[in-house]
DNA sequence: ACAAAAGTGTTCGATATACACCCATGT
DNA sequence: ACATGGGTGTATATCGAACACTTTTGT
């Protein structure tokens, strides 16, 4: 350490490293992004995108340029879930993992990295086993995306700049796994303001084609109680 | 590391430590805990109680030992409240910190330290300059704080085994720094059944003495949207 | 004309909010 | 008797939940 202070030294430094649960949904299903582990432990089996803080690197970048190296995705929206440091997590010593969630508006073609480390989407309802305490990251990932979907604008990171009325509630009904009404849904969601209709219709489709709807602002936006989504 | 498989060396590891947060309420304030630094960087400053994560150490009670050591104050409500990792956050080097925020429902006595560190209870409202991003972790655990309010029943650990209705509200209306009308309230906590009435009064004071009431568990309960208080 | 999804209002029950007076006790 | 905090009910407005039919388009 480059430092006029100095820190006692700990002779067992952990290891830090980052973990992403990416979701997107498609199929009409949530998908999460999983790797296929090259080496030694686990070898062969499934696992969340991650690896080793760089040094000076701050903790968000970890987990961006993980991604951007294991699977080819970029630019998406991302935000810390939790610490995961259980002394026993990783066979190999101690290894402390921040953990972060991420959304996705599409399924970006997945890049063959160059460990041939294979990148694959999985449906959240079937997952194969998971490596470390992986299984137990992507539970709290998903109970995360559950509360957030209610109380912020996050929806909007899980779809195209614009999109229809039942899009958006596909993307409600599918994270949070139950029926709304389609006129409840459309008054709730429009008396928060969050949205509003651009001109373009969508085309070439054998019904009526919906109006189409863009989120106000691109920041996160935290409702209020009385304005919680379903 | 003692183990079959190994783990790329990093040079560069950084440092990791917890930072913690303590609520209290006493003297119809809110009040956190603080510790002046004995070393430097920032000698002589206030900072938030903690320290290393030793060699295979659970996060949480590395969180707890340093309070312990620090202050005396043992036994309290604990949670993980986020990773703080920007690579300049500490003047000797990197170090990633994992912040706790805990609560606890009276003013422990608190305890020489060997370091002759000091340690002191401060009104939220009043907090002197606080060492490194300290001040950031606070914002951050009263954010959390007034949100777990709302929507769990932690309010059981800012509250002796028993207590009035009136000190009940009392929690609330101190940290979500707003007026409740007392019928509202009661009729509010009431219809949630977390808590029970006990049979013993309180006695001695020069006026009508209150119900007493009971926690009926002291788990931690997750309130539904419906039952948000306040 | 038909198939497919888009779009639209009303009623009822539950909950939030606003508001003021009497009660029990110790001194 | 008085000072102090404890305890209680009602009326109104707002919001959630349940519910079915018509419209627009492409083929």
């Amino acid at each position: 350490m480059s430092s006029k202070y100095s820190y006692p030294q700990n002779p067992e430094k952990p290891q830090v490293t980052t973990d992403m649960v990416v979701f997107t949904i498609a199929s009409h299903r949530l998908q999460i992004l999983l790797i296929k582990r090259g080496t030694k432990p686990f070898k062969g089996m499934w696992a969340l995108p991650g690896g080793r803080v760089n040094k000076g690197e701050p903790l968000e970048q970890t987990a961006s340029r993980e991604l951007k190296e294991e699977t080819g995705v970029k630019n998406i929206f991302l935000e810390q879930l939790y610490t995961f440091g259980r002394p026993d997590r990783d066979p190999r010593g101690r290894v402390i993992s921040v953990a972060y969630f991420a959304l996705i508006n599409q399924q970006p073609k997945l890049q063959a990295t160059t460990d041939a480390v294979a990148a694959k989407w999985f449906f959240i309802r079937k997952l194969p086993k998971l490596a470390f305490d992986h299984q137990e990251i992507v539970n709290y990932a998903l109970k995360r995306l559950r509360w957030k979907l209610e109380y912020t604008n996050i929806a909007r990171n899980l779809l195209p700049a614009n999109f229809s009325l039942s899009q958006l509630q596909d993307v409600y009904e599918i994270i949070l796994n139950k029926n709304i009404d389609k006129r409840n849904f459309r008054r709730k969601i429009l008396s928060l303001n969050l949205i509003k209709p651009v001109r373009q219709l969508k085309k070439k489709v054998p019904f009526r084609p919906p109006k189409l709807w863009t989120f106000r602002t691109d920041k996160h936006i935290i409702l209020t109680k009385r304005e919680l989504i379903f």
